[in-house]
RNA sequence: GGGCGGUUAGCUCAGUUGGUUAGAGCACCUGCUUUACACGCAGGGGGUCGCAGGUUCGACUCCUGCACCGCCCACCA
């Protein structure tokens, strides 16, 4: 056998792509149980999103411990899919084509779209919108799937889905009419946290904090009948004043305690609203009292359900003030022209414009501000894919119950093993502190619709509670699109006909079924009872409360069940300034030409060496380090299979390995596995890569290859060297495949130099067994515990005799004299021979005697 | 404000249930063309393990407090 002389990881990647293309050796064996299968909820990338090397770090991470799992018998189900429907993607098209996607439009087949068209956009309807989207994101989904191919990641692509199609929109709509059947899914009118950009209300989980600049404006307030003129009150959104429906103070607060149950005036607007007492209004903040607008934040909301307000909506959808009359119901005022002039002046006005305007006309207004307002820097409440703060807005949505059931949800959480374990806090805590149930309902477009119609009564109202919903076997439809049975097309949104539900679903309550999706669910009660719940869900902890939260939601709806057993987090890759790296940031490293440069199998060295949970800031240093671990373990597989390559395999099982030195590398190769295993089967895959790595460099190339090279050079087939390519054959069989999983590309081509008909081995490394105990136990054990450990001592003195020599460490040495106790001795005598031959020693003299400080006495005279 | 992580060599990180002299890789220094590999080999320098207490025969490891870094959550009149 010719092997090649240098390593090109290039070249040989592609051909092994192919190969394990052709064999299947990824695939899932549908016919074997759930016991011996694993089962691997992976996560969908989102698809329209930049590819940077935060992917293949994660997307490596799952990888070691599926191949590993792989390697242990395991019948892999390890399925990809893209999460394309969303936001993101909806920009996209809106931008690339032009269009706007309108959902009283109706389906049009033949409509054409061109890339850059100019002029007004192109209202189109949300089912050739859609088809838009998912035009788009299959040019993304392949650059994915590129990407994921070269790094070698063994997925079987016969399971490949995206969230947009066909069988995902089916399984997501009967997720919700299931779940609307139980109850667990209602519709309720109520202020939801809106996006006055995006135009769609929005759930908790999809809220973060953002500093925005403010300020307080202190506000004097009129009192009905009191002893004071005026109370000052506090607000950073004085634009809401018109919104105000009352007053609130802490019931001990002896400022305002005489105010209470009188009336305040509104500055400006003259509008009477009650003085209350609350024990959640807090003294401290502000001026201790608090108007209560609809909406302003949460608290209000609380209140005013409390206290039964009124409802001042004054922000519309689009974040303008609406058009208002004073003095009409609803809208007392003692002075309605007065309040009319004002509020004249801000409808139609964007909030953050008629905050401006509403301060400018106080300004000069007499007595309406107390004192000069106070800038401050404040966190405002905005959704994680926009920009501006939300608005509190009372609109009709979906919601699935979640909050009746926050201490079962926790304790499913707590079936679930977390890796690494503090991720449950989490958890837990987010859970812990959930305000509202699930917002399902999206007013947006690229999304799974939301599968209802409503009834029109003979007056052309849309009736809400009269809903017709379609039967499992009619899914996916899309109700803007489909007509219910029974009814015609021409009957939508008539008088006595009915009227389709516009909004899409959460992206969550589609990806939150992603082990549904992947088992087939409804479709195939068999296979998902075979696949469900699943073994491993792979993520990063940023989207514990989305993707973690929503699945353990949806599992336990459905079937009162965990999704799975263990949930695996991976880190962030940091770029060097410890910043997480992203597309915003402009700080990302795309991945191809590092692939490129690196190869594939070092770059996954690279991410091997993370463990879970921890962030890794970027160092293109680890990507040589794994560059040059391929090389030696290209040279060590080169020099090894040539010691024994010649030699019939027959002649070389454990039987044949009678030599003390061999005998006792194989002793310090039983832990490696025991610990590596225990390792992997715990998905510490750094730390069992660092133990079999460090036994490969240390152990192996630099002591054991060196001390048995003499023996393999032999002429005869000796005794000696049969025992030494025997255990090269055997160590180094062991050692290609506990580097498999990281590795898979090399350590495939080496196993193919000699390994793939050993009989219990498979064709594919990936498919061979992981290494076991068993394989070795036909191997006597050397004569005493300590003969590899001695052994090196001796080796490390001549060597270091030879450095301080300034010698190369083939120079010869004269003699070298050996003292040791007695047993120590004894099983120095049986290696002596491997050292002399090692180090080129012409004459060793064992001296039974006490060695004073450790365990030999080495003295090494070199001429 | 609450919580969760972290703080170990110049850098990136290991450190198994407390037990000799705290490890690795990178970087640095010295030497070595040695028939698998100079993408290598051999050797070396470099750390009072964030700080302060406590428990213990013994603490990087356990407990308490503090500081700093990161993240999550909350507040945000």
């Amino acid at each position: 056998m010719e092997l090649p002389k240098k390593y090109k990881a290039g070249q040989t990647e592609q051909c092994w792509r192919d190969h394990w293309k052709e064999t299947g050796v990824y695939a899932w064996d549908s016919t074997r149980g759930r016991d011996e299968t694993f089962v691997v909820d992976t996560p969908p990338p989102t698809v329209s999103g930049s590819l940077h090397v935060g992917h293949l770090f994660s997307y490596a991470h799952q990888d070691f411990i599926v191949r590993y799992q792989r390697m242990q018998g395991k019948n892999i189900f390890f399925p990809i899919g893209w999460d394309d429907n969303g936001l993101p993607t909806e920009r996209r098209v809106q931008n690339m084509y032009n269009v706007k996607c309108d959902a009283h439009l109706h389906f049009d087949p033949d409509l054409e779209f061109k890339r850059g068209r100019k002029g007004e956009p192109l209202r189109i309807s949300r089912t050739n919108f859609i088809n838009l989207c998912d035009e788009v994101t299959r040019e993304d989904e392949e650059a994915f799937r590129r990407l994921w191919t070269r790094l070698g990641l063994s997925y079987d692509w016969d399971e490949e889905y995206a969230t947009i199609n066909d069988h995902c929109r089916r399984i997501s709509q009967y997720s919700f009419l299931e779940l609307l059947e139980k109850g667990e899914v209602y519709q309720a009118e109520r202020p939801v946290m809106w996006d006055i950009d995006f135009q769609t209300a929005i759930a908790q989980a999809e809220v973060v904090d953002k500093e925005m600049r403010g300020a307080f404006h202190y506000l004097r307030f009129g009192v009905q009948d009191g002893d004071r003129a005026h109370v000052v009150i506090a607000t950073t959104r004085p634009e809401l004043l018109p919104a105000c429906v009352a007053v609130l103070a802490h019931p001990d607060d002896e400022r305002y305690k005489p105010l209470f149950g009188k009336k305040a005036i509104t500055p400006l607007f003259h509008a009477p609203v009650p003085i209350m007492a609350d024990p959640q209004a807090d003294p401290e903040k502000g001026t201790g009292i608090v108007m209560v607008c609809t909406f302003g934040d949460q608290t209000d909301v609380e209140w005013w359900r409390e206290y039964k307000l009124p409802l001042r909506q004054i922000v519309g959808w689009d974040g303008c003030l609406m058009p208002v009359t004073f003095g009409e119901p609803g809208w007392e005022s003692a002075d309605p022209d007065a309040a009319n002039a004002v509020y004249g002046q801000l409808a139609g006005l964007s909030v953050s414009k008629a905050q401006k305007k509403i301060v400018e006309i106080a300004e000069a207004t007499d007595g309406v501000l107390d004192r000069p307002r106070l800038d401050i820097t404040h966190a405002v409440r905005v959704f994680d894919k926009g920009d501006r703060p939300l608005e509190l807005i009372p609109t009709r949505q979906w919601f699935a119950r979640i909050m009746d059931k926050k201490e079962a949800l926790i304790g499913q959480g707590n079936k679930i093993q977390w890796h690494p374990a503090f991720m449950r806090t989490r958890y837990e805590h987010w859970v812990e502190g959930l305000k509202e149930d699930w917002c399902l309902s999206r007013q947006r477009f690229f999304g799974v619709p939301i599968p209802v119609w409503y009834r029109v009564d003979d007056d052309g109202q849309v009736r809400y509670d009269e809903r017709i919903v379609p039967s499992a076997d009619e899914l996916p439809i899309d109700p803007l699109d489909d007509a219910p049975a029974g009814f015609t097309e021409d009957q939508r949104d008539q008088p006595g006909g009915f009227s389709g539900d516009p909004d899409v679903l959460d992206t969550w309550a589609t990806s939150s079924l992603t082990p549904q999706i992947a088992t087939k669910w409804i479709l195939d009660r068999e296979r998902h009872g075979k696949l469900f719940p699943m073994d491993i869900r792979p993520q990063s902890h940023e989207i514990i409360r989305t993707w973690a939260f929503y699945t353990i939601v949806k599992a336990y709806l459905h079937e009162n069940e965990i999704p799975w057993r263990h949930v695996v987090i991976s880190g962030w890759i940091l770029d060097p300034d410890r910043k997480k790296m992203s597309k915003s940031q402009g700080n990302v490293v795309t991945p191809e030409p590092l692939l490129d440069e690196f190869g594939a199998d070092s770059v996954r060295y690279w991410a091997a060496r993370a463990r879970l949970g921890v962030d890794t800031a970027y160092d293109e240093q680890m990507f040589r380090v794994g560059k040059r671990l391929c090389t030696k373990l290209f040279n060590a597989s080169k020099f090894a299979i040539g010691r024994f390559a010649g030699i019939d395999p027959a002649q070389l099982g454990p039987e044949a390995i009678t030599v003390e030195t061999d005998r006792a590398v194989i002793r310090e190769l039983r832990p490696l596995i025991e610990r590596a295993t225990a390792a992997f089967d715990e998905f510490d895959y750094a730390q069992a890569l660092s133990l079999v790595e460090d036994f490969f460099w240390r152990t192996f190339c630099d002591n054991y290859l060196e001390l048995a090279k003499s023996r393999t050079y032999e002429e005869e087939l000796t005794e000696g060297r049969l025992s030494a390519a025997a255990t090269l054959r055997l160590v180094h069989r062991a050692l290609v495949r506990m580097m498999a999983p990281y590795v898979p590309y090399l350590t495939e081509e080496v196993w193919h130099w000699c390994y793939t008909d050993d009989p219990g081995m498979h064709e594919s490394v990936h498919r061979s067994p992981w290494p076991t105990l068993d394989e070795l136990a036909a191997v006597p054990e050397p004569a005493g515990p300590q003969t590899y450990e001695a052994t090196i001592v001796v080796v490390e003195a001549v060597r270091k005799a030879k450095t301080d020599a300034n010698l190369s460490m083939s120079a010869p040495v004269k003699s070298v004299s050996v003292t040791a106790k007695q047993p120590v001795l004894e099983l120095l005598g049986a290696t002596i021979e491997d050292i002399k031959g090692m180090l080129h020693i012409e004459q060793a003299e064992l001296t039974e005697g006490d060695p004073g400080e450790g365990l030999v006495a080495v003295q090494t005279n070199l001429s």
